[in-house]
DNA sequence: ACCAGTTTTGACAATCATTTTCGTTTTCGT
DNA sequence: ACGAAAACGAAAATGATTGTCAAAACTGGT
């Protein structure tokens, strides 16, 4: 584990939500790293690789990042104005997705789950003004 | 509904599957159609922006489109081999969703829910041989 | 059939995230 | 300290998607 790449999980590990490889790129240069964008790509590459973070992707195709508390299979509970995230688990739905895999003759079945919503904080801060605010 | 436009949705349904926009405009050409690749992007956003087609995206952050037989809110289970799919849908996952994201104080919750595997064809045809084969 | 205005189209250029390339710098083992 | 291997980073390449803009097709009224 380089230098670089600590850099990258620390930067990543002080976030509570998903950061796109750009918005990290910025986050270190701002800090006064001398990082490059390709070091940023390869360092979430791999960590992505070992199971360290979780991906997933926008609605326009970017893809964001999140270093997890747990490496184990969970989901996420997404605000959609600040990002931030929080873990969550479904047993029931892990049974469910494989019982319909398997009921439709489908083998080695995976699934994606990702729920979506405003944040209390933040929907109280569009709700007093009009304007929402990345964090 | 222009024609241009009927004939992307018309591509689109043939297929069981998602397909992307370069698929669709390769599938048009090779029919004769002399219809431009700006073209199958506009019809597929308008489809997908009335509710027409559903939309997903690839690991790799590729959009890929599907003409679904009910505009009602569901699922799919998708192989990943064919990219063949079966509209599913899952009360208790929606249940599930809602409150998880209520628990959470989180308002205006969605999500997105899809299952992938490898269809019963896929399974033996890899079973049988080592290739696997794009539909 | 004809015209003026609107809509649709498609070739091409522009974007933008991500990946490759490739020479340079660091790290490590000995 | 020395050389091989791994990590870096700047710049170019890639590839999907979007923006631009002039030409083509379609519209309703005549």
């Amino acid at each position: 584990m380089s230098t670089r790449r600590e850099a990258v999980r620390q930067a990543l590990t002080e976030s509570s939500g998903f950061r796109s490889a750009q918005d990290l790129y910025a986050d270190l240069r701002a800090d006064g790293s001398k990082i490059g964008l390709t070091t940023v790509y390869r360092a979430l590459q791999a960590l992505s690789d070992s199971g360290e973070v979780d991906v997933l992707r926008t609605d326009d195709g970017e893809a964001v990042y999140r270093a997890c508390d747990t490496e184990s299979h969970h989901h996420h509970l997404v605000c959609r104005t600040c990002s931030t995230a929080v873990e969550i688990e479904g047993p029931a739905v892990e049974r469910w997705a494989a019982d319909v895999g398997a009921k439709h003759g489908f083998s080695g079945v995976t699934h994606t789950v990702e729920v979506f919503g405003t944040c209390g904080p933040c929907s109280l801060r569009s709700a007093q003004q009009g304007s929402a605010q990345q964090v």
